[in-house]
DNA sequence: GGACATATTTTTGTCAACAATAGTGACTGG
DNA sequence: CCAGTCACTATTGTTGACAAAAATATGTCC
């Protein structure tokens, strides 16, 4: 059966792959202009699929594209990146809460010990914060799926996470503070396995807050340049 | 300039935009198989630009598709439409709150005048809910861009309000409550113009609960089957 | 008579050639 | 010497043909 599924892999998903993890990991400059026929060279691809995958990725809105006149990779303002934060707040406020209401006893004790996993991630790795990055990325991840609420995990998901992955990979050290994240995470999952969707919503809220104050602080600091 | 604009309009985009206003008008039956030469022949296009308009169409969520199996229509549950409103409710809470901080003094004139044009629609077009499901998607439209966010404006205008339009057009007497809707819609107007940002959120977000129970109760009655 | 296997047909996925547009460069006129 | 216009080139948009996969239908065997 799982055979079957890799089996149907067509060469457009292939496409939309390759481009958007490029994307995402920064081979692929913003604001650069790229060629079709180059990017079909670069990923062995041919020009028919790239373009479906290309509208795919437009439509996500990873890259601009304007006729005749080529397609370029997105580039995100400091403003645009603080409010990519303020919709995961309100968005994944709500996909904690749900995910407190609908979580499976199995799914929260999968989530605790994902945490367990990620706090010997920390220890081990002294600062490498590119671990916690992913476990941050894991957590949430967990929690939209949770939610059961497809429309919002899709969006969480597809949407919004590939742009702020964006830019997680370009300032490595953005989290920056995985003790304390992780400290938020574990209320968080605590909340949800007391199935307190009020407070779950709330703690994530706040968790997100934390985040976005910590990059403005960044910003303005300099250390972060967008 | 508006010419260019328009000049530049692409095959895929006219395959698009057709296709995205058959899916909403209900001439695409959800379920239904459809095949891409059949919608070549009805739409007057070829497949290359149509495949590319449905892998947009896939990434938005309004139709899936299977690899060499074809591409249906996305079937929404009623469970799926609830928690669309779920969404809806904190994503357009939150845009109310920006709108409410960013929009310019005109820009609100012009909401508050437009919400006249509704009232004369109602009255002149007693019961026609149509007029009033316009009207309702014209004025959240507003505040959407009004909020200037982009991508929560994106994900509003390009991926929920199709979904939720689909089934407007389905149950045209949706909204039902005309009178009450403007009302509301006054409120929140009010609290905008007043730049009373915490306000605006919490009239939208219960405005949005209203209408979502109002589709609750009339499942739960039967007078909507979907 | 029913079920499984095979062959056919339909449909999707892919490719390469063709046409159109926009950006660029050179040339001429002021 | 600068500006505007014209032609050219390179890149994108489009088209039709080709290949592969899946669904269906038919035939045979049990």
């Amino acid at each position: 059966m799982s055979e079957a599924a890799i089996q149907t892999y067509t060469r457009a998903d292939e496409a939309f792959d390759c481009l958007q993890t490029a994307i995402v990991k920064g081979d692929l400059v913003p604001g650069e202009k790229i060629g079709e026929v180059e990017l079909c060279s670069r990923f062995n691809l041919t020009r028919g699929p790239l373009r479906e995958a290309l509208g795919r990725l437009e439509s996500r809105g990873l890259l601009v594209r304007r006729p005749h006149a080529g397609v370029k990779v997105v580039s995100v303002s400091a403003e645009e990146l603080l409010e990519l934060y303020r919709i995961r707040e309100t968005m994944e406020g709500l996909a904690a809460r749900q995910a407190a209401e609908r979580m499976t006893d199995h799914e929260i004790a999968d989530l605790q010990a994902t945490l367990d996993t990620h706090e010997k991630m920390i220890e081990q790795a002294q600062g490498q914060a590119y671990y916690q990055a992913e476990g941050d990325y894991d957590f949430h991840h967990r929690i939209a799926t949770g939610s059961r609420n497809a429309k919002l995990a899709q969006m969480l998901l597809g949407d919004l996470y590939y742009m702020v992955r964006m830019y997680r990979y370009r300032l490595s050290t953005s989290s920056g503070r995985p003790h304390l994240a992780l400290g938020e995470h574990r209320r968080i999952a605590e909340a949800i396995a007391q199935r307190d969707g009020e407070l779950a919503e709330f703690l994530m809220k706040r968790h997100i807050n934390a985040a976005r104050r910590n990059i403005e602080q960044k910003i303005q600091e300099g250390v972060l340049t967008i």
